[in-house]
DNA sequence: GGTTACATACCAACCGGACGGTATGGTATG
DNA sequence: CATACCATACCGTCCGGTTGGTATGTAACC
């Protein structure tokens, strides 16, 4: 039993997170991630100083982990498709995948639990959220623009609220997927994305 | 000066929904709800017998308007056109203005709210949105249905999928809002919804 | 031996809710 | 039409439990 500490403040971290996605933040109770980890306050306020520090150290690591990922998956949807249309309808197959894989019931994203509490949070938190919200817009916006010079969309649009679109509709879907069981509601308003660009530049 | 209480009931309501959008119902206490009308315990657990009971009050009201609403627009969409898919898209578009004209900064969706504290409330409450979101889906499924029949889409698709992708966008949209100052957010996203049902049906 | 990683014990503030009291207006009775 | 009675609307205080947070102790590793 080494002293390295790494794995408990994991523990509280996924615990947290596990709670927060549940009864919000305000809902969770220090306590409550205590009793599901089996630790107490001293290890807590060990990793933490505060609990909204707690709430900024896993917006962090939620946002950190939705970049990579959203690269990740970007740059091989390029991989396998030189048309930039076919890059994105690539890349939404490909993460409604990743979701459908997920099937987690307690499924959603953290961003919308702290937005719809977002009172509770100071804007260091708040600013997290929007700037990788700004990082999609940029990179699908970027990936739409070239889509459209080579195929011009068959109805006049803001390329930027399609980009837009991709997280509003995941957003929704996570909502949504809340009141029934079925997780697989994300994947399947995500395949309606899909449809909506592939349309919309006229591939079919 | 009739004693007539519901009044002051109708203070709390608009005092909680305002409170809660903005930090949770978890977020909220009860004497910050009194704080904001001036009213005290007494009345508060005079009008509503426990905090959940308030969230039930505000939840049942909340789908009710919502659902009038709704038909309400759709009804006036039937009449200003007799093509189904016209009428789809004069929805959107009746609806886009709507919250256009809302504009409201705290902007938020109460079934949002709930649906991401959903551990706090026992299944009655979230029958209600569940039944909320049914009905939509229901009565849109039908009308995309009328229109497939006349119009066969492009793409094979789930016209259920296709009528809960409204709800879906607006829930998102809204999260996104919160994020920017922006409420037109909103407006704009549904304004990609009806360019997806219009290139579906090929009326371009 | 000093720093790290926790456990234990404790606190002040706040929470939802209970409760007794009061003011007001309607109604039934004479 | 005056009085007695009662239900409704609301006030303000109190309470037990829970909250986030702290102070202190201790055992293990470097």
């Amino acid at each position: 039993m080494p002293k390295d500490g790494t794995e408990t403040r994991l523990q509280i971290l996924d615990a947290a997170q596990e709670l927060i996605l549940a009864r919000g933040f305000a809902g969770t109770s220090v306590d409550d991630i205590l009793a599901r980890t089996g630790l107490t306050k001293g290890a807590f306020f060990h990793h933490f100083k505060s609990k909204h520090e707690l709430a900024r150290a896993l917006v962090e690591r939620h946002s950190a982990r939705d970049l990579e990922r959203f690269e990740a998956i970007l740059e091989r949807a390029e991989r396998l498709h030189r048309d930039p249309v076919q890059q994105l309808l690539i890349f939404f197959g490909l993460y409604a995948e990743f979701l459908e894989e997920l099937a987690d019931p307690t499924a959603g994203c953290l961003f919308a639990s702290y937005l719809y509490e977002s009172q509770l949070f100071d804007d260091s938190v708040l600013e997290i959220i929007r700037s990788n919200f700004a990082h999609w817009r940029k990179r699908l916006g970027e990936k739409l623009r070239a889509a459209a010079e080579l195929h011009p969309p068959r109805i006049p649009v803001d390329l930027d609220d399609v980009a837009d679109m991709f997280n509003a509709v995941a957003e929704g879907a996570f909502v949504m997927a809340r009141t029934e069981q079925d997780p697989k509601v994300v994947a399947r308003q995500l395949r309606q994305m899909r449809n909506y660009v592939e349309l919309l530049f006229g591939a079919a």
